[in-house]
Parts: C-alpha cells; sequence; structure tokens
DNA sequence: GTCTATATTTCGATAGAC
DNA sequence: GTCTATCGAAATATAGAC
C-alpha cells in the first residue's frame, strides 16, 4: 500500500520523541548520545537531522509537551483571585493536581532527572516570552503578600504530597489501584488543608 | 610561615568540592568543564588532576556527604521494627527529616538537580556495596507489606511536605524566619500524622 | 603542587550521494 | 528520507618540565 508523501515521516518523528523521551529518563539528557536514539529506532544519527535541526530541539519539544500542559494547570490555580480566595478553591484543585502528575508523568520524570538540561535550553532561548518557567510561576503564587504564610505553607504542603505519592515514591505503590491510591491521598490532604476554613478554637 | 608538607594540598582539595558544588549546582554537572572549576579557583584544569583521577570522583566525594548523612537518617527511620511500631515512631522523626533537609540542602539540591549523573555514577562502580542507593531504601520502606497502606500513604506524604517546603519550593519562604517556617510546618505534619494513632471515630 | 603542552575520544553537526 | 563520510569543537585525561 503505498504511503502519502510525509505521512511516514510523522510516524518516525514520533518513535523519535518516544525513545528519547525514554533514553533521556534512563541515562540523562547528555548522556544520551544521538547515535543512542537512532541505534534504537534502526535509522542512523544523520537521519536525526531531516526530523530535528539540533539534538536540544528534540529535548525542546519535550519541554513544550509539559510546558502546555503545566500551564493549563497554572491558570487554574491562578484563576481564583490572589488572596484568601485563593485559599479557598486550592482543595478543589487537587483532583486537577493528581491528574496533572498521572497523565504527564513521564514528563515530569525526564524533567526532574534533567534539571540542569532544561535550564540550559531556557537560557538558550529562540524560545522567548511564553518561556516563564513553570516553577517559577509557582514559586509566585506561594510568595504572595496577601496569603497568610500558614496557608501558604500549607499549599506547598499539598503539592509536596502529591508529587511524592504520584510520582517519586510511586515505585512503592506499584501494585495498589490507583483509584486506592487517589482515595487515600485524598483523605490525607484534606487532613492538610481542610475544604472549609478552619474555626478558630 | 612555612606550611607543613601536604597541608596546603588538604585545603584546595576542599575549595575544588566546594566551587563543584556550587558550579555543579548552577549549570549541572556535564555543562561544568574542569576548566569552569579550575578557572574560579584561579588553577589550571591539570592541577585538578594531582587531587581527583577523574572528573567523576569529584562528584563521588560530593556524593559520599550525602550518603552518609542519608544514612544516619535512614538508620533512624528503621530503628523501630517494621510494621505498626514503625508508623507510631514516624511523627518523632519529623525534626531529624526538617533537620537533615536543612543541613544538606546544598547536597540535596545538586542531587535534586544532576539525578542523572548520580545514576551514571552508581551504575560504573568501583563503589559497590556501600552504594545502595538511599531513595530505594526509603521506597522499601514504604513498600512494607506489614504497614496499612493508609499509614504509608501518609509517611510518603511527611517527606513530601518537607522536601516541598524546605528544598524544592524554599524559594518562596525565603524571608521567613528558619523556626516560624519550622513551626508551620511541624503543624501541618502533626494534622498529617497525628502524633498518637486516630481512633476509629 | 602547579604549569604548559598535547594526546585521545566523543559527539554534535554538515555535505552530498542515492 | 536515509545513508556514508567527514569536519570541527569541546572536553577529559596524560606527559613531563619546573
Amino acid at each position: 500500500m503505498p504511503r502519502p508523501p510525509g505521512s511516514h515521516g510523522v510516524e518516525t518523528r514520533g518513535r523519535i520523541l518516544q525513545t528519547a523521551l525514554e533514553l533521556f529518563t534512563q541515562q540523562g539528557y547528555d548522556k544520551t548520545s544521538l547515535r543512542d536514539i537512532a541505534g534504537r529506532l534502526g535509522i542512523t544519527k544523520a537521519a536525526l537531522y531531516y526530523y530535528f535541526e539540533r539534538k536540544e530541539d528534540i529535548l525542546l519539544e519535550l519541554h513544550l509537551q509539559l510546558h502546555n500542559a503545566g500551564s493549563e494547570l497554572l491558570d487554574e490555580l491562578e484563576s481564583a483571585e490572589d488572596g484568601p480566595a485563593r485559599v479557598a478553591a486550592w482543595p478543589r484543585l487537587v483532583n486537577r493536581l493528581i491528574a496533572f502528575m498521572l497523565e504527564n508523568r513521564e514528563l515530569i520524570l525526564l524533567h526532574s532527572r534533567n534539571q540542569s538540561a532544561f535550564e540550559t535550553l531556557a537560557r538558550s532561548d529562540r524560545n522567548r516570552a511564553e518561556n516563564t518557567a513553570l516553577e517559577e510561576r509557582f514559586v509566585q503564587i506561594l510568595s504572595s503578600p496577601v496569603i497568610p504564610l500558614r496557608d501558604r505553607v500549607r499549599m506547598a504542603a499539598t503539592v509536596g504530597v502529591i508529587t511524592e505519592v504520584f510520582v517519586e515514591s510511586a515505585r512503592a505503590f506499584t501494585d495498589v489501584a490507583p483509584e486506592e491510591l487517589a482515595a487515600l491521598a485524598h483523605e490525607a490532604l484534606a487532613d492538610l488543608m481542610p475544604a472549609e476554613a478552619p474555626t478558630a478554637l
């Protein structure tokens, strides 16, 4: 069956990204050569240059995938007005946070294990405004002068819990049904940040 | 004043490690050349080889510093017998966890930002048994079959909170007095994992 | 202990045929 | 779209003088 011109390339391009994601995560971005990626795909290094101008561009594309998902998430976190309203809205965003971690776990692991490579990427722009680091936006949220420190600590704690349970220590819970894990995490997060403001005792 | 033979070297060796720690953290291990390190110290690249046989050995020594501190911590986490006793002991270890994060923040950041480099280090042993990754021991604790899943999730959550507040998002709290931050974190952690076992309601 | 070379290797990137 | 061949640029590491 003849293949329409160009359609093969789209496939290969996707396979390159998938393979790069795995290798960059396992061995690290710098320790992964283009020869490694090409070899696993059964093509040669030179062929990669048909799809990506530079090695960095492969990482950049993976970065953008995470960036897009993360931007949406941060938009939601920022959708409530800075101040007590944002604190009140926070517990309802827990589901979104968990979903984000689960849906993007591979990309998050890639990012987590290659932070320095991603920072180099950010500096060597030809990216630009869109490149405001997600983490910077998050730190800004936590630095708000109109949210009590106590609440800001709890907001950070929330994210810490979710990251630890669903990403960093996820290996310890691989044989647990995701819904069960999510339910237990939810319960813990509710203790940490109850949906209704705690009444002064 | 004449310097006893060898004593100068000890000083320089320490300065190399300190500088490497800073540069590896800021720019990443792979992006930091020996020329970078030497240049900042006002010596040449070749001089580094008098103190370290390979570039990897510099990273290895920094790794060992963290490994030693982390081993002690894990010994304490494991000091209570696996099972409910360990859960009961956990809240009392919170202070130790916080202290560990604060005392080793630079090394932890180094590790966090260069995970892949450290894993390469672990594989290319000439390290060996002592090299049991700290994270692996921690995951083992969380995987215990004789601790209820609910408690294991809380144990992981505890670490997630402390890591997030004192390391990952520490920038958001730089202008907060450490004792105040620790007090608020403590309060949050108590909600997450009360010192006395929660009585069934 | 520190220097000036220089050797060695690896890798990203390009040129040009098919 | 993919290949072979090669260039050029680091960077690690070594040799040997001082």
